[in-house]
DNA sequence: CACTTGACCTGTCCGC
DNA sequence: TGCGGACAGGTCAAGT
């Protein structure tokens, strides 16, 4: 669900629809889902919308920002003059609903909603200058190619070499943990050990050189046709004019569960759990 | 220190 | 039909 693509996906059009707005009051519904003083952020105007990881940062003219994360149900979504999406679609005509946390009213008769029926998201209102200070932040891992808005340092090939070389944590577990690379999770770290023929369950410094090669730029690719593609609209992802993704059209081992694999060498997709997660594979061509 | 597991939530689906 | 339980998966705290 929300990961690097979803939330680069939120970015884009948080930018596209929140920047010069200016927050006139914020209604909170539940509490618990934001912390920080969020009164300092009424008068402000939004100046930027940022990513770290999985996170969103929108950072404020007066020194403010809040970070944010969807978690896996999370939706920011946005809703222009007169409510109306921004594009038209006719979803979520009935905002605020049954799980919307928190209202941004803005100028101009708009509002950015924070809804999230399992309440895991949350969004922290802080110092621009401490956003990077954030435990959160501090923790994540290079990003695993220029996409980012922050100027993060960037996995380079050589430096994932040296990632791997280090543990003999299972690939796929190597591939979701934040600290190594930012922005990966479950459904892209399938697809992209399918796409480089890797068994899941292989220790990380067993692999090849020309296997992390492969896998290198499999990640590169799959998430790069997740953010094209608008995300993977699995469980709750919308983006913030309440239209969905079609990654999971696309998708190419995860969800397959019993289907043929797509090289069509005879595979079927198997489906196990892997550290607490569903994982997928082939069983002919990722041994 | 390296790594794994459970808790946090609620809606959906499956089997009995 | 109704009900219990497994499952969904991002992150952190607690456990091995």
């Amino acid at each position: 669900m929300p990961e690097l693509p979803e939330v680069e996906n939120i970015r884009l059009q948080l930018e596209k629809f929140l920047v010069g707005h200016k927050v006139e009051s914020i209604k909170v519904n539940n509490p618990k889902v934001i912390s920080g003083d969020y009164k300092k952020l009424v008068g402000a105007k939004v100046k930027k919308v940022r990513r770290f990881g999985k996170a969103i940062v929108v950072d404020f003219d007066n020194k403010m920002s809040f970070i944010g994360h969807v978690k896996m149900t999370g939706q920011f979504i946005y809703r222009g003059k007169n409510l109306k999406s921004p594009t038209d679609n006719p979803k979520f005509g009935d905002l605020p609903g049954k799980h919307t946390h928190v209202i941004f009213n803005l100028d101009h008769d708009s509002k950015l909603y924070f809804n999230d029926y399992r309440r895991f998201g949350w969004i922290k209102v802080e110092k621009t200058s401490d956003v990077e200070k954030e435990s959160f932040v501090k923790k994540l891992g290079p990003e695993p190619f220029v996409v980012n808005s922050s100027g993060q340092a960037q996995l380079t090939l050589e430096l994932f070499k040296q990632i791997l070389s280090k543990t003999r944590r299972n690939i796929k577990t190597v591939l979701m943990d934040q600290s190594v690379i930012a922005g990966v999770g479950n459904i892209y770290a399938n697809d992209a050990l399918w796409s480089a023929k890797i068994n899941p369950t292989r220790e990380a410094n067993s692999l090849s050189d020309l296997e992390i090669d492969e896998l290198y730029y499999s990640i590169e690719n799959v998430l790069t046709k997740g953010l094209e593609s608008g995300g993977a609209s699995e469980l709750a992802f919308v983006r913030p004019d309440g239209t969905n993704g079609s990654y999971q059209d696309i998708a190419l081992v995860y969800g397959k569960e019993g289907e043929r694999c797509n090289r069509d060498d005879g595979g079927v997709i198997e489906k196990f759990k892997l550290g607490g997660r569903g994982t997928y594979k082939c069983s002919i061509c990722q041994k």
